[in-house]
DNA sequence: TGTTAAGCGGAGGGTGCCTCCGTATCTTCG
DNA sequence: CGAAGATACGGAGGCACCCTCCGCTTAACA
């Protein structure tokens, strides 16, 4: 309370030197193991004490959110991009399907933001605040500009997005996810406006079917 | 193959005894605790020991699936139903309304689901079969009128759908999923037809940003 | 009632989570 | 530079859960 002296000590050389390692560890194991992946095993690879990873990131969604911040950082910061573009409905697709390419080059990432929306715990507000703002400010645009149902929140918004992608491990996942989004993005126009069935086609889309049987 | 003699044993009675009691349990654990909880604490709850529940569900998908078939069994029957209905997009949407109800009603059947769903082993395939031929039925006739585009799958359509419900635990879940859906179902159809926006209205739609307010 | 296979249950080995605290190391100050 | 004190380290240990394995029990059948 009473920080007048305000003598912070700098802090320790070896404490930034291991987080930074943990970090490191954290989003190759994540990466590559899902969100899943043992902590002890990030520890183990990042070279230090269990107590030492548990220190700096008290939960592993501490370690999530650092982990992802600046994929989130990125992501968010496209969406300022998009705000000029000329059609604010296609610049809402668009940001959907990059935020698809985050989430299919990063595989922990999913959980990791599912997890973030969904728990809704202020430890990782964070990704979450940062995030709604960015798909907030799209969809302003396009409520106002007439294009768009005014009913939908940014966070109804998120949350179905991520909902799309965290159902897919499978193979061919990805052609699902960007269709799903394709009708919902559809779904949320107000003006149907010759409800162009040509945009289905901008994206080599497959014979719908066949790009979803099951392989066996 | 050669089964010859055919002279199947009666099954003992204290296996179907101890086969229900371990359902009966699961059944309360799981929609109390959600799908994570602990087998041994089920197999506490039906009185038997962790290898009784380990031998009749030698996997945690297994009880899922045996816990929850009857629920798809209803949701598939309603499917069934609702070829009758006038409005093939809108029998759709009803479906899929029901299914929040009962995912709404059972907190492990999301979870359960959306595992069958997701990893697509042969092993819950019963479930996710079963709800594919009953969604595949909606879709096929409201395509087949003309009124939906032909281009979604079942799978994607459930995948879609239990990603949404799976991403909701905190309170006012059930009206956001509802208005996603909505617009979902909007975009899937073929021909506006003046996109009765009025349809928004029908449940109480929330001011939206109100219905997601964290609750801190 | 005896034989026998089906079924039971829980001990045990393994993994991972997280806490706690004695020890080591870094920063600061004289 | 050296001492003092703050700060951080690491891993042992307690807990919970997973799942397997196998000696014992019990129901079905003759």
């Amino acid at each position: 309370m009473d920080d007048h002296t305000d003598q912070t000590r700098k802090p320790r050389a070896d404490a930034v030197r291991n987080r930074e390692r943990v970090l490191e560890a954290a989003k190759l194991v994540f990466n590559a193991g899902g969100p899943e992946a043992s902590l002890e095993a990030v520890a183990k690879r990042a070279g230090v004490g269990i107590g030492t990873l548990y220190r700096h990131f008290p939960t592993r969604e501490d370690l999530f959110e650092a982990v992802y911040r600046r994929e989130v950082e990125q992501l968010s910061e496209f969406a300022e991009q998009l705000k000029n573009a000329k059609d604010p409905v296609d610049a809402l697709r668009r940001w959907l399907w990059s935020g698809v390419e985050f989430v299919a080059t990063k595989k922990g990432m999913v959980a990791a933001l599912a997890l973030a929306v969904q728990s809704g715990s202020e430890l990782h507000a964070f990704s979450f605040e940062r995030l709604t703002k960015a798909v907030g400010s799209l969809l302003d645009r396009a409520v106002a500009a007439g294009a768009m149902r005014a009913d939908i929140s940014p966070e109804d918004l998120l949350r179905a997005f991520f909902g799309m992608c965290y159902m897919h491990d499978q193979p061919g996942w990805q052609s699902s996810v960007l269709r799903m989004l394709d009708v919902f993005v559809d779904g949320l126009r107000v003006q149907p406006v010759a409800k162009a069935k040509t945009r289905t086609n901008t994206r080599t889309a497959k014979p719908a079917k066949a790009a979803v049987k099951r392989k066996r």
